[in-house]
DNA sequence: ACAATAAGTAATCGAGTGATAACCTGTCAA
DNA sequence: TTGACAGGTTATCACTCGATTACTTATTGT
């Protein structure tokens, strides 16, 4: 196989054990063994393991970045029309069969601790953002949408859809947070 | 020192480092220097560094939830009050003085790769959420509330505050975020 | 005086981690 | 054939981590 389709093969990898783990609680091992290669190789290929998370984190963001541009470019976009909102949502909601990518983002978002991460976060973020900007909604509406893709995001992470009927609020707050989404919470995946 | 006040300071210690580095980015080691103590000793109170994350997850989150649960008490809260909304608002705000308080709790729902973490998790989002309802407001704009504070956290996470003027688009997300509270952006911390 | 108990530390262990070095193996040009 | 290079692996190193054990010190009841 050729060094650039392995390369692609692992960054898929490493996409979805990072999604599990975020930064820290990842090893390259782990990242390994998802590709199917050696731990050295993938250090290798990508230098550092910091290096493989800013790759991959960068990579995820940008295909969320590239699925909100492409539905408001599709056609105009009109900022009054409801119709037009719930594509975008919709947009978010498909993104969410792949959770992968939000939650390497969320875990890029939530590793400041390490200041390159946090560039390449605020970078992503403000990747995001412009792209929904680019609607032509007033700021505010834009920051709730991409707040309401943050709490999408952590409900994911603690695995609400999976645990209803445990708890009466956090059940209400699940339902009018993915609304019809939740009925295929996308079983697979862990 | 008795036991139980060594308990409590290294709790506060831990909420500081845990805040900082998350559940898998901080050692037990970073804890006990964080408190000035040595590394058994902080192992030895809390069973294991598991244990001592699920209680200092579940005492910061408690005391958000009091927060809110303050403000919401304190006098008759009128769910079409605009004034009493701010205030609500505003309890959220001083929390960020505190940001460490904040961080913990989104460490602790990023971390659902930990099944006793993700529990918790649940459990301290249905708390959150529940107290948030008291307010009489509808799910739709509780959901609002609790998103937003989402978007607050991770925007601390990657030091945005700290960071203006670098990125126009994240300069407009930040500034409609944090509104008037981002004037004084508590400089010190992590 | 003297055990007993509480509060803590030093020493250490085994497992896991990121990274490096050395080696192997097939393919292809000369 | 041979040699060179791309695509990998095995072996290993230095270090960190969470946890255990054994030791130390000080207070207190008798």
């Amino acid at each position: 196989m050729s060094a650039d389709e392995r390369r692609e093969l692992v960054l898929d990898a490493a996409t979805r054990a990072f999604a599990r783990g975020g930064y820290h609680g990842t090893s390259t091992d782990a990242v390994a063994k998802e590709a199917g290669v050696s731990q050295p190789y993938v250090v290798r290929i990508f230098g550092t393991k910091l290096d493989l998370f800013l790759e991959v984190l960068d990579r995820s963001v940008g295909r969320i970045r590239d699925a909100f541009e492409t539905v408001i470019a599709e056609r105009p976009f009109d900022p009054d029309s409801e119709e037009d909102a719930i594509r975008l949502g919709e947009a978010y909601n498909e993104l969410m069969a792949d959770r992968d990518l939000l939650q390497v983002m969320m875990h890029g978002f939530s590793a400041g601790q390490v200041p390159e991460i946090a560039a390449h976060s605020r970078a992503c973020m403000a990747g995001i953002f412009a792209a929904v900007l680019e609607t032509g909604w007033p700021e505010e509406v834009a920051r709730d949408f991409v707040a309401h893709g943050m709490l999408i995001n952590v409900m994911l992470s603690m695995h609400a859809p999976e645990h209803l009927g445990e708890s009466a609020s956090l059940d209400v707050l699940a339902r009018c947070t993915f609304g019809e989404a939740l009925e295929v919470p996308a079983p697979g995946a862990s």
